[in-house]
DNA sequence: TGGCCGAAGTAGACACCGTCTACAGAAGTT
DNA sequence: AACTTCTGTAGACGGTGTCTACTTCGGCCA
């Protein structure tokens, strides 16, 4: 395997182990046995190494999507939503650095094209479940736009911790499930 | 006054105007024109004085909850929505600073406590409309958070920018008003 | 009044970071 | 065989947060 995979490789497991403020360049080019300079022979800058670690964060998020039953549209989409949650709770760090503009080359044309990947087969998903909304007439992008973002809040909200701040602690899968109601009727 | 309130001002300022990345310790002494080290003679480190920034930030957006309109709980909540958005885009920097656990100190009583004073208050917003889920029977506290998290997730999804790399590019008060649609049917 | 002590500010050091440059070797091309 | 390009190393520079002396000043008490 080549150096810049192996970059890529340490600098993910690093990211899952401790974290998104441990992938520091020196850190990856020290625990992959190379030079502290060396990175930078492969890659313009530490924003284009941890963009391609984030690149593959939204592929493996996107491959979950193949993985979806093949049941009734309405089945797929609540699973598709289940599936972002988890990930997002499974792999906090790598979630965290997906959606870090400061950490990440926005202008990276794979990482747009992957992140855009995502949001497409989410908006195929929703498209094909007659949603209330969709009944009244609401534009299905928009549909899909509105529940993505309810859902990246509450990846977002309950991995910040802010609900357990509350006065009570409700599980994210009983605030998904309340959710999804809104919108599925 | 006194060093420490400038510096809390100072690092507000800088905030505002050069994003969470500008927000160093060396900076904020130095616009605050003191040395380096000063600001170390009034917090315990870094954390310590962003989260006395966050808290301020957290105070502002519940000071916005007083000057709702005196008209119905629909109309109160949907301006409370209105007023969540408008916050987060127009205080782009401070939104991201109160949501960075990295930044903050999650410990901090007052940060803690102004975090929660923001979601009870919507909480509270929240259970005087009749939506069509809490006549379902569901926890209304779970209402809540799931509202929340769907206008924290449209926020954070509009800064980060990732529906203008999609093929289409909504307008956050749009998506919004798909989203109030599906929660107040 | 005189002595004292703690709070507040300064300057310097340390370790770490990202990035740049100079250098060395290996590989491949003409 | 000579030359160029690629890959890796080592060192330096400016920046960061934090720690540690060292000053300085203001209030307090005998």
């Amino acid at each position: 395997m080549g150096t810049r995979q192996r970059l890529i490789e340490t600098a993910s497991e690093l990211l899952a182990e401790d974290g998104v403020g441990a992938v520091t360049l020196r850190g990856i080019a020290k625990a992959a046995g190379v030079s502290h300079g060396a990175p930078l022979r492969h890659f313009s800058g530490r924003a284009e190494l941890l963009s391609a670690v984030a690149t593959r964060g939204y592929a493996d998020l996107l491959a979950r999507r193949k993985t979806l039953p093949e049941t009734s549209p309405r089945e797929r989409l609540t699973a598709a939503c289940h599936s972002y949650l988890d990930f997002a709770l499974a792999n906090p760090a790598m979630f965290e650095l997906m959606f870090r503009r400061d950490l990440v080359d926005a202008d990276d044309p794979a990482l747009s094209a992957a992140a855009s990947a995502v949001f497409d087969t989410f908006a195929v998903l929703v498209a094909a479940v007659p949603t209330p909304l969709a009944r009244s007439g609401a534009d299905l992008r928009l549909v899909a736009a509105s529940l993505w973002a309810a859902l990246h809040g509450l990846a977002q909200l309950w991995l910040w911790g802010g609900l357990a701040g509350a006065s009570f602690a409700p599980s994210p899968e009983a605030a998904l499930a309340v959710t999804l109601d809104a919108y599925l009727g």
